[in-house]
DNA sequence: CGCGGTCTTGATGCTGTTCAATTGGCGTGG
DNA sequence: CCACGCCAATTGAACAGCATCAAGACCGCG
């Protein structure tokens, strides 16, 4: 399955009878509220599972959104109880993937809850940039596809202050905008600034 | 096994062998950073799973302390491929638990992401409530047993903003401070208050 | 009785929000 | 080809929410 840029994949509230793997682009999740207030939660990227929610309760609890074209397997969610039956390698590493979503997460969460704005964007930037760079989703100019509305919703902070912040980290040469998104320049700058470790060497799982 | 209040269960970095479900008490999970910042990142109830982390990738990447008198069952960590050859239906309640925690992440990092302090505030009790009642875990008075610090610590807000933003929900009758925590009184207003529409109803799972 | 932990409250100021206006690129239609 | 509109980025100014600093009250405990 293939979706354009901007596509919703996913609606919070529908009760998707597909469960997905992204075999190619670049989409995040999200949920909103009443008034219009957007939290991005995490991005998604090639080898991630997404709409396990969905396949497991109810109904899905965010949205998904494609921000470049994207490219999907789809699994049938009844397939689940099954593989779990049949499969326990495969049911394995799905755990291991609903794990790994905890601890971006979890790292996601102190960020914005404790990070100031410029250790926040500067962490933010530098884990979209080794995410991608650990499946080979970024060209030569190292340009992550996000319009800074997006870094805004994800770090919590208004946009003109996002701006303002993004505009300090390429004071310090850390990142450049332009060409349809963020170039990151120097990645050693923006761990020093986030006091962020960089992600953990974790074992890779395909599914 | 049986915790004191207070005492730390799993220590982030450390690569713990077991994996423990939780049979009674209040406990947290907990990241920090080096200058001494923390943020919480959920509570623990009777029936959580706590260290699958530690168990599928090589160590925890959070920390889990005890609220109150916590008792746990102790399961070896390499008995998980096992669980998963042999017993798929509680394979996949362990998966299930995951995505849950994932939902409640979420939510929370909506909270703190997009809410201001008396609707995140409203929020957490609330949850706190809910999740508490759901397990029976609420003595006659309602009383979550923790101190406004970690309520602070929990909404990504210092802690005298913590102690205002609360007082202004006690001020309008949603909850009392005294005796060893907070008790609820109208669950309605902190929802009204919060935006929130609650815990999804989903099907119970034991392990 | 002194001490530490928790809660409380007032004063002050910084960080981030909101409002407002401008710029430039790009696709569309006249 | 150029005018127009739209979207993303940018910038300044005024304001508000929350942080920080400081001090005091209450209570259980050694």
């Amino acid at each position: 399955m293939t979706v354009r840029s901007g596509a919703t994949i996913l609606m919070e509230g529908s009760a998707s009878p597909h469960l997905y793997t992204v075999l190619s682009g670049w989409g995040f999740r999200y949920k909103m509220l009443d008034d219009g207030r957007r939290q991005i939660l995490n991005f998604v990227f090639a080898g991630d599972l997404i709409g396990l929610q969905g396949s497991l309760m109810e109904e899905m609890q965010h949205s998904i959104e494609a921000l470049s074209t994207f490219t999907l397997c789809v699994f049938q969610k009844d397939g689940l109880p099954k593989l779990f039956g049949n499969l326990p390698r495969l049911a394995f590493d799905v755990t291991w993937l609903a794990a790994r979503e905890e601890i971006m997460l979890d790292e996601h969460l102190l960020s914005v809850g404790q990070r100031s704005a410029l250790e926040r964007a500067a962490y933010l930037i530098a884990f979209l940039y080794q995410r991608a760079k650990a499946v080979r989703m970024l060209n030569g100019q190292n340009v992550i596809p996000v319009t800074q509305q997006h870094i805004a919703d994800s770090l919590g902070l208004s946009l003109v202050h996002t701006n303002k912040t993004l505009k300090k980290l390429a004071d310090r040469k850390a990142l450049s905008w332009g060409e349809g998104g963020c170039s990151v320049l120097d990645e050693a700058v923006l761990l020093d600034i986030s006091g962020w470790e960089g992600l953990p060497a974790l074992k890779r799982v395909y599914i």
